[in-house]
RNA sequence: GCCCAGAUGGCGGAAUUGGUAGACGCAGCAGACUCAAAAUCUGCCGUUCGCAAGGAUGUGCAGGUUCGAUUCCUGUUCUGGGCACCA
C-alpha cells in the first residue's frame, strides 16, 4: 500500500466538507481564539505560491491552538473593491462585479486544493451589499462624530453642537487654525467664537464649521490629474511624471475630497502600540509615519520684495511668515527661510524682478511628486526677493521657495539653520548664502552637525548655553514676546477618502446648497448604480457624475478608496449573516480582538492604521469593547520569483549589397531567433568581435549563404525573460520553449554548452510579465497539498522574504512517504503494531514534541519540519513503527500535513477526526541527561571534545581537561591564566 | 532622499540568552539493490595546505568590545519592503 496523496486528499477534503469540520460556532465552552490572514485582493491573475505562505501559516496556527483545545475562528473572505477591476472594465467593458465574480471563483478553487481549515460560511466580499451597506453606516458614524480634545475621544457630532450653543468653542478650538466660513459676513478670529456668535451664525456656516470637526470630513487635495485622459490617476499609475498608459503629462489639481480625521487620533495610535503585540520594526514604521515631534512655532514679519513701480522702498506683508522648527534654539542661526512652493501667498510677496522665475518654478514643482521632490538630489530653488526679519535681532532674511520644503508638514515654511542641518548647508552652498556659525568648532565649514551638545555662540541672550537647554529658553520667550507658541507636530496627515472611480462604496451623502447631507440610516444601504461607460465623469470627478438619475438626487459622485471596507472587515467576520447590526454586541465581546494577524509589511502604515483608528472610533462610540484591533501581528515575507533568461543574437548588418531575391531567399529573417547559452553569453557580451565570430560560425553551420557579401556585421545580443515552468533548475527544455507563444520560436537555434541550454538566473518580485509566477495547484497536483504546504514552511522563516525554487519540494515530499512507510511496508503491507515503547523511541518522540511545539508558538515552521523530519530518520533509522510513538507523531503532524495524518489516524483504528485530538504533552523525564560531551577550546579555538559528567564542578572540570592529552599539547608548558567552564555549553582553556 | 528589514557553503536555510558555524533539505559525487530504470538505502560534500594524522582560513565589507562574536557596538556596501490614490 503505498502513499496515494491525491485519493488521499480528496476524500478528506469531502469528508470535512461533508461535516463541516470548520464551522465555528459564537457559542462554546471553549476558550476563543481568532486567527486572521490580511484580506486578498482577488486580481485577476490568480494564485501563485507566494499568495498562500501566509495563509499557511496562519492556517497551522489555527489548526493547532485547535489541537490545544481552542474554539478558533478562522475565516477568509475578500476585499473586492478595486482598481484593477475597474481598468479592465474600462479595456474590455466587462462590469467589474462580473470580473470580480469570476476571479473569485478562481481563488476559491486555488485556495480549496490547499486545504485549508477556514469556516467558509463565514465568508465576507466588501462588494457586496450587504457587506458594505455597514462600510456606509461606519461611514455615517464617523461623519457624525467629533474628536474631544479634552478627553481624548470621539463623541456625537450633537454633543459639540450642543456645546456651541452653550459656550461656543472656547474648549474645543477648530482643528484648523487657519480655517475661515465661506460667507465673508462670519469672519472667526483666533480660531475662536462664543455661543452668541455661533447662534448667530447661519445654517451653511454652522455645517461648515461642524465640517471642520467631523471625523469623516469633506474639504480640498491635490491629486494627479492627467489632463489628456480626464482622470484622476493613481501614484503607480504615474511613471517620471507622466501616465503609465500613454505617457501624458500628469500635473497636481485641486479637488473636494473626503478625509479620515486619523490626525485626531495620532497620540492615542501612539499610545496603543505599547498594548499590542507587533515587532519593534512594525511600531518603529508606525511610530515614524506618525512622526510626532515637539517643537515651536515662530513668525516672522515679511519685508514684501521691491515693486518696478516704487524700487527704493520695501514693504511689510499684512500677515507673518509662520515657520515650524524642532529646533528653537538655532533661530540666531538662520540665515534663510524656505517656503512650500505651493503656498498661496507666495505670489503677494514675490519682487517684480523674481516674479518671473518663481512663476516658472512653481510650474516645476506642479509636475513633481511628493517623492520625486524629498528623492532629489540636485538643489532647486528660487529666491522670491522678499524678506523675513528674526523677531531677536531684526536680521533680514532671504526668504526661498524649494521643492524639499512640502506644503503638506507643520506650516509649509521651514527656518534654514545651515551649520546644523545637512539640506540647508547644501541648499546655502548652492545658493552661495552666506553661513552664520552658533556652534563654534563643531562646524567645520565643510557640513553641517546636527548636534544639540554644543555651548551656542552668536546668539545674543542664548550665548554660552547648550542648545538643548536653550530650546526652552526660546520657546518661553517666544511665548512671552507673542511671537510664537509651543507646538507639537505630527508627519501624519488626514487620510485621503475619497476616489474619483466607479467600483467602490458610494458615499450615503446627499449635496444641498454646498451642505453635505447624510441619508438616513434606514435608507441603506445606497447601492452602487449601473454605468453605461467607466470613463471619468467632467472636471475629475467619478463615472457616477454621468449617471442623470444619479446626479438629480444630488448624491456624492465620489467613492470611497479600497480601504474602506477593509478597516473593519475582522468584525463581520464575527457574525457576518447579521441584518440589522454590523455585528452584534454578543459576538464582538465574545471574539473580541484578533488573536494572531498574519500579513506583509507592505500594510505597515496603510491598511493598520486605518483599521486600528476605525477600531478606536467604534470604540469611543460604544459599539465594541476593545480599541484595539489586532492583538498579535506575524508579518509574513515575500516570496520572490527566480527569474529564467534566455540569451538571443541577432545580426545587424549592412544589407544594401544584397539584391532582394537574395533576401527573400536566404534565411536572415526566419532564422533570426539564435539562443546561447549562459556560459557562451558571458564570454561574448563584452567582447564584439568574439560574439561575431560566434555568430558567422553559426551561420555557416546552418549553411546560411550571402553572409561574406554583408558588410559592417554586428552580432546584437539580448536578454529574454523564459517561463520558469519550462526550465529544470537552469537547464532550458527546448522543446517546450519551442511550443511557448503560439510557437513564436519554434525555428529557433541554439548555440548550446555540454548539450544543455542552460539559463541565466535572478531574483525578481513574482509576476505574470516576468514569466515567474508558478501555480501552487500545479505543485499540489504533482505532489499533494501535505507536501506543498510544508514545503512553503520548509523555505524558511514566516517573515523572511525568498525566492521560490520548486526544486526542493522532492525532499519534502520523500519525507511524507518516509512517513508512511513506518506504517505500511510496499511488500509487507501494515507494519505498525502495538509494541511497547523504548526509552530511545520515547525520546526520539519526546524531543519532537518539545521542539515542535516550541516552534509552531513561535511561527519558526522551517525548523519545526526539520524537527519532524529528523523525527522520522531517528524512527525509521530505529525500525520503530509503534503505534504507542506513531500516533503522538501524527497529532503533532496534523496542523502541517492534515490530510496524511487524517488517513492514517484512522489507519490506526481511531473513529474520530484527528482535528480534534488532544495534542501530545511534553515529558521531561524522557530528555534526562547524565553526561555531555563537552567543546574544549585553548584561546578561544576549539581543540577537542571530552565527555564530562553534568554534575561536575569546576574543579573537577578543570582535572580532567588539564589531564587531556591533546590539551596538553596545545598548552605545552605555557602558564595558565583562566578556565572558563560553562556548565552544559563549553570549556575554555586560557594560556 | 527618508523610514524599516536582510546579507551564512553550489542553492534554501540552522545555530532560540555572546559559547562546537553549516542542523534539515536540495543539488553534486561515490557505492549498494536491479537485466535496466524508477523507488529505496549507505557514504562523502565550505575553501585551502596535506598521502594521512592534522593545520590554516571562513557568516557582505572595514574596524571595535570580549577568554570567546553569525550573535553586541561604530562605520560602510549591496538587496528587498514602504513613503500617503496598487492592494
Amino acid at each position: 500500500m503505498e502513499y496515494n496523496f491525491s485519493e488521499i486528499e480528496k476524500k478528506w477534503q469531502k469528508n470535512w466538507n461533508d461535516t463541516k469540520a470548520y464551522k465555528v460556532s459564537n457559542i462554546s465552552s471553549k476558550p476563543k481564539y481568532y486567527v486572521l490572514d490580511m484580506f486578498p485582493y482577488p486580481s485577476g491573475a490568480g494564485l501563485h505560491v507566494g499568495h498562500p505562505l501566509g495563509y499557511i501559516a496562519s492556517d497551522i496556527y489555527a489548526r493547532y491552538k485547535r489541537l490545544k483545545g481552542f474554539n478558533v475562528l478562522h475565516p477568509m473572505g475578500y476585499d473586492a473593491f478595486g482598481l484593477p477591476a475597474e481598468q479592465y472594465a474600462i479595456e474590455h467593458g466587462i462590469h467589474p462585479a462580473i470580473s470580480t465574480e469570476n476571479n473569485i471563483k478562481n481563488f476559491r478553487s486555488q485556495l480549496d486544493k490547499i486545504g485549508f481549515c477556514f469556516d467558509w460560511d463565514r465568508e465576507v466580499k466588501t462588494c457586496d451589499a450587504k457587506y458594505y451597506k455597514w462600510t456606509q453606516w461606519i461611514f455615517l458614524q464617523l461623519f457624525n462624530s467629533y474628536f474631544n480634545r479634552v478627553i481624548q475621544k470621539a463623541e456625537p457630532i450633537e454633543k459639540l453642537i450642543a456645546t456651541f450653543t452653550q459656550e461656543g468653542n472656547i474648549h474645543n478650538e477648530i482643528p484648523d487654525a487657519s480655517f475661515q466660513p465661506s460667507n465673508s459676513k462670519f469672519q472667526i478670529s483666533n480660531s475662536k467664537f462664543s455661543a452668541e456668535e455661533w447662534n448667530a451664525f447661519d445654517e451653511k456656516t454652522q455645517q461648515e464649521i461642524l465640517m471642520q470637526y467631523r471625523l469623516a470630513f469633506c474639504g480640498y487635495g491635490e491629486v494627479n490629474w492627467c489632463e489628456a485622459l480626464g482622470t484622476v490617476l493613481a501614484n503607480d499609475e504615474v511613471v517620471n511624471g507622466v501616465s503609465e498608459r500613454g505617457g501624458h503629462p500628469v500635473i497636481k489639481k485641486k479637488l473636494r475630497q473626503w478625509y479620515l480625521r486619523i490626525t485626531e487620533y495620532a497620540d492615542r495610535l501612539l499610545q496603543g502600540l505599547q498594548t499590542v503585540d507587533y515587532s519593534d520594526a512594525m511600531k518603529e514604521m508606525q511610530t515614524n509615519w506618525i512622526g510626532k515631534s515637539i517643537g515651536a512655532e515662530i513668525s516672522f514679519q515679511i519685508v514684501k520684495g521691491k515693486t518696478l513701480n516704487n524700487s527704493n522702498s520695501f514693504t511689510t506683508y499684512h500677515s507673518p511668515l509662520t515657520v515650524y522648527t524642532t529646533r528653537p534654539d538655532t533661530i540666531f542661526g538662520v540665515d534663510f527661510c524656505v517656503l512650500a512652493p505651493e503656498l498661496d501667498y507666495i505670489m503677494d510677496i514675490v519682487s517684480a524682478e523674481q516674479k518671473q522665475a518663481v512663476e516658472e518654478y512653481i510650474t516645476y514643482v506642479k509636475s513633481r511628486s511628493d517623492r520625486e521632490r524629498q528623492a532629489e538630489k540636485k538643489i532647486t530653488g528660487c529666491f522670491t526677493g522678499a524678506y523675513a526679519i528674526n523677531p531677536f535681532n531684526n536680521k533680514n532674511i532671504p526668504i526661498y521657495i524649494s521643492e524639499y520644503v512640502l506644503a503638506g508638514y507643520g506650516t509649509g515654511a521651514i527656518m534654514a539653520v545651515p551649520c546644523g542641518d545637512e539640506r540647508d548647508f547644501k541648499f546655502a552652498k548652492h545658493f552661495n548664502i552666506p553661513i552664520t556659525n552658533i556652534i563654534g568648532e563643531h562646524f567645520n565649514g565643510e557640513e553641517a552637525n546636527p548636534t544639540k551638545d554644543a555651548i551656542l555662540s552668536n546668539s545674543h541672550f542664548l550665548n554660552g548655553i547648550v542648545m538643548k537647554d536653550a530650546i526652552e529658553i526660546v520657546v518661553d520667550k517666544l511665548v512671552e514676546l507673542k511671537i510664537g507658541k509651543r507646538k507639537i507636530n505630527y508627519k501624519m496627515r488626514d487620510a485621503a477618502f475619497s476616489r474619483q472611480r466607479y467600483w467602490g462604496e458610494p458615499f450615503p451623502i446627499k449635496w444641498k446648497d454646498g451642505v453635505a447631507i447624510p441619508l438616513n440610516e434606514k435608507d441603506l444601504p445606497l447601492l452602487l448604480p449601473d454605468v453605461e461607460t467607466y470613463s471619468p465623469g467632467p472636471e475629475g470627478e467619478g463615472p457616477l457624475a454621468n449617471i442623470e438619475s444619479w446626479t438629480i438626487q444630488q448624491l456624492e459622485t465620489n467613492t470611497m478608496p479600497g480601504y474602506a471596507g477593509s478597516s473593519w472587515y475582522f468584525l463581520r467576520y464575527m457574525d457576518n449573516e447579521n441584518e440589522t447590526e454590523f455585528a452584534s454586541k454578543q459576538a464582538t465581546d465574545y471574539w473580541n480582538q484578533v488573536d494572531v494577524y498574519v500579513g506583509g509589511t507592505e500594510h505597515a502604515v496603510g491598511h493598520l492604521l486605518y483599521s486600528r483608528m476605525w477600531t478606536k472610533a467604534l470604540y469611543d462610540l460604544g459599539f465594541i469593547s476593545f480599541d484595539e484591533p489586532f492583538k498579535k501581528l506575524v508579518n509574513q515575507g515575500m516570496i520572490q520569483g527566480s527569474s529564467r533568461f534566455v540569451y538571443r543574437i541577432t545580426l545587424r548588418a549592412d544589407i544594401s549589397e544584397l539584391n532582394s531575391n537574395e533576401l527573400i531567399s536566404n534565411k536572415f529573417n526566419s532564422n533570426k531567433n539564435i539562443f546561447i547559452s549562459k556560459s557562451i553569453f558571458e564570454k561574448v557580451k563584452d567582447n564584439q568581435e568574439l560574439a561575431n565570430q560566434l555568430l558567422k560560425s553559426k551561420f555557416s553551420e546552418l549553411g546560411i549563404e550571402g553572409f561574406e557579401k554583408l558588410k559592417n556585421i554586428e552580432a546584437a545580443l539580448s536578454v529574454l525573460h523564459v517561463d520558469v515552468n519550462m526550465v529544470d533548475g537552469y537547464e532550458l527544455n527546448i522543446e517546450e520553449f519551442k511550443k511557448w507563444r503560439n510557437g513564436e520560436y519554434a525555428n529557433a537555434e541554439f548555440i548550446l554548452e555540454d548539450g544543455k541550454y542552460m539559463c541565466g538566473a535572478e531574483v525578481e518580485k513574482m509576476s505574470k510579465s516576468k514569466f515567474n509566477t508558478v501555480n501552487p495547484n500545479d505543485l499540489v497536483e504533482k505532489y499533494g497539498a501535505d507536501t506543498f504546504r510544508m514545503y512553503e514552511m520548509f523555505l524558511g522563516p514566516v517573515e523572511q522574504s525568498k525566492p521560490w525554487d520548486t526544486k526542493g519540494i522532492e525532499g519534502v515530499h520523500r519525507f511524507l512517504k518516509k512517513l508512511w512507510r513506518l506504517f505500511f511496508d510496499e511488500m509487507k503491507g501494515k507494519v505498525w503494531n502495538e509494541e511497547k515503547a523504548t526509552d530511545t523511541e520515547l525520546k526520539i518522540l519526546h524531543k519532537a514534541i518539545k521542539k515542535i511545539e516550541e516552534d509552531t508558538e513561535r511561527f519558526s515552521y522551517n525548523t519545526a519540519v526539520s524537527a519532524f523530519m529528523v523525527c522520522v530518520n531517528e524512527l525509521a533509522d530505529t525500525k520503530c513503527n509503534k503505534k504507542e510513538i506513531l500516533e503522538p507523531l501524527l497529532i503533532l503532524l496534523t496542523p502541517y500535513a492534515p490530510h496524511i495524518t487524517e488517513e492514517l489516524w484512522h489507519t490506526l483504528d481511531n473513529v474520530t477526526s484527528v482535528l480534534d485530538a488532544n495534542y501530545p504533552t511534553f515529558n521531561p523525564q524522557y530528555l534526562v541527561e547524565s553526561s555531555k560531551e563537552y567543546p574544549v577550546s585553548i584561546n578561544g579555538k576549539l581543540r577537542t571534545n571530552i565527555v564530562i559528567a553534568l554534575d561536575a564542578t569546576q574543579q573537577q572540570v578543570e582535572q580532567i581537561v588539564l589531564a587531556n592529552d591533546i590539551v596538553k599539547k596545545w598548552v605545552e608548558d605555557k602558564p595558565i591564566k583562566k578556565i572558563i567552564f560553562v556548565k552544559n555549553k563549553m570549556i575554555n582553556v586560557v594560556v
